[in-house]
DNA sequence: GCGTAATACATCGTATCACGAAGTATTAGA
DNA sequence: TCTAATACTTCGTGATACGATGTATTACGC
């Protein structure tokens, strides 16, 4: 699917992934993966991006002799996930309009 | 609204908005303001993209002494709204997925 | 025992893109 | 005469998705 559309949705699919518990990179890519596909880099920089602005936590903790980095969402994350549930609206009035005088929406 | 969010649905929106008869800049913004605001400076670089992309044609037009730019939909362009409403149904999904586990969807 | 795939995370460089700022020019109205 | 509206353009910047590449360990088939 095109780029430019999964920008607004990437960073609240990671969130939504770790709304009900925590999870990690690998696992959350395999979770994704059923609805929306992104590679290891791109989560990597997101799940960085989401702890620098304080939407998830995270805590090292070892697993079978590795290093697996659990996320938790925050407060704000799930305050980040309504906000998106409110510009839902909008985005659905800009696809009215682009469908506007189409048959068969 | 969330630039990110904004992303995928510019360039169908700019071509939605010329669909029906051929339009100039100017017109454009003033039109696609009631449901999606962009700056001149956006407009302009998506509209110069669009015609690299043959999605649109150009045609200057003197008027009222000043240069006026109209753009008209090519087959392509066309074709790419189509698309995207294709896609839509994938991005559906997503949101979906966001909003699973939510109560009042 | 050995190679390969899977698991797991990280970094770097690049291309795309929306936007603010600033500029140019004309016309209409206060 | 000054300002706002009309109309288009260019430049620089910041955000960001992604491929490429690297590092390590474990599990499994042969």
């Amino acid at each position: 699917m095109d780029i430019q559309l999964k920008r607004g949705l990437l960073d609240v699919c990671v969130l939504s992934a770790i709304k009900g518990e925590a999870s990690y990179g690998y696992k959350i890519i395999k979770d994704l993966g059923h609805c929306i596909e992104l590679s290891e880099s791109t989560l990597y920089t997101i799940l960085k991006r989401l702890e620098l602005a304080g939407l998830l936590t995270v805590e090292a903790v070892e697993h079978g002799g590795r290093l697996r980095k659990y996320y938790r969402i925050t407060a704000e994350g799930t305050a980040r996930i309504a906000e998106f549930k409110r510009e839902w609206r909008e985005v659905m009035s800009i696809y009215q309009f682009i469908m506007k005088g189409d048959e068969a929406l």
